[in-house]
DNA sequence: GTCTATAAAGTGATAGAC
DNA sequence: GTCTATCACTTTATAGAC
């Protein structure tokens, strides 16, 4: 493992590697996960020495965990805004016993946007080895799953719930996870059984126009779910 | 590869050993997927010989795909009950015409209970390792993908649309299967983004009550989805 | 910080005895 | 149908030169 950076600006020469080696981590484990994946074929594909793998992150474990670490601080940045807003609307006091209709105004929109960009993420083919990644975790948590959830995903989860909790005036803290275990499916689903869904709707490619037609379903069908 | 079994009804010697390299490829498969597990890790939790791989199934790709010709089989037989009864009631000719109070009742007790038996296989531990399996080929379609679109996936999905159809007077097919897609979200959610859903819920294990719970969830979800 | 070289173990496939 | 033995590679980790 190598020295800490000293804390001058000049940048290390080993930072670079190391931004090489995780970016090519990212598309080999992405593709074939971690045990099938091969130190040369990362090394190869960075185009880096394959003993820099040791040196840099220990091994190629440590090398998977700085993959995770990357991805939740990247995820984070990119729903930074939506968070921002959402904590606003929900720090801002205002008097309860709201109206049906006017819940519905003011709670609902922020849930839908939310929704929007977490489906715009697993649309975007910018975001596919993530989504892999996330997907294998979920299915085999490992150590670096905690660095997913705590990363951005139980942030993320919770303030979700909070909004439905408000929307619909649920007292039972559950029933509102499950409204929001519910959401997410909708949203990751096209993840998880793109290749389902693709063939069934029978679109060979998922690109601009048929990205439209599912956000649009999805902001009917959210309100659908989560009005009744 | 092996010659074709004799018509009579003497079980040869080679069933029993190809049951066990697809029972224990079905295992190895699904935890660490295809290029991470070795021949030897096979046979050896098979507790067969390792050349036999290579005699019964051409290699270990040959395997790959026998394990999703079993899967598609056992699933297609499992839901073969409910598959025939919602296609004698999509065989019925009746009028049309009906109000909508008439659809809702004729309708949506038979998705109901398809996807209450599809979220019972997502549940059950048993099939963990099939959910695993299939999950992957989502993400990374190959040939074992068509065996199970073929098997049973397709069939399954095309009958959904056809009552989700008759059920809204949906006369846009694939509106229909947006809704179908969303359907199966929220039930592939639970394998897909367990490890997340049982963060959020804080549930360590889902068992009986945890799975009822969430049963119950899905089918009052899936009424308002449906029915607005 | 990066490199070459290599040790020690594991890989899938297959020839050939039984 | 099952076995042993083996070929030709690939694997991770690391010692040591620069």
């Amino acid at each position: 493992m190598p020295t800490a950076r000293t804390p001058t600006a000049a940048p290390a020469r080993g930072d670079a590697t190391r931004e090489l080696l995780i970016r090519a981590a990212t598309d080999s484990f992405s593709l074939h996960g971690f045990d099938a994946v091969s130190t040369r074929e990362i090394t190869e594909r960075a185009g880096v020495n394959q003993a820099l793998i040791g040196y840099h992150f220990g091994g190629k474990e440590g090398l998977y965990l700085a993959v995770f670490d990357a991805i939740a601080t990247q995820v984070q940045a990119q729903l930074a805004p939506v968070v921002g807003e959402v904590d606003a609307l929900l720090n801002d006091p205002r008097p309860g016993g709201l109206t049906p209709a006017a819940r519905r105004k003011r709670w609902l929109p922020p849930i839908l946007s939310v929704a929007d960009r977490m489906l715009g993420l697993m649309l975007s083919p910018q975001t596919e080895p993530w989504a892999r990644l996330i997907l294998r975790e979920q299915a085999h948590p490992t150590a670096a799953f905690d660095r997913l959830y705590t990363g951005f995903m139980g942030e993320l989860l919770q303030r979700l719930v909070a909004l439905v909790m408000r929307l619909r005036d649920e007292p039972d803290e559950t029933e509102a996870r499950l409204l929001v275990v519910a959401l997410v499916g909708q949203v990751v689903v096209w993840r998880a059984s793109r290749a389902s869904a693709q063939r069934l709707l029978g679109w060979p490619r998922i690109a601009q126009p048929e990205s439209e037609r599912a956000r649009a379903a999805l902001q009917r069908q959210l309100s659908a779910l989560l009005l009744n």
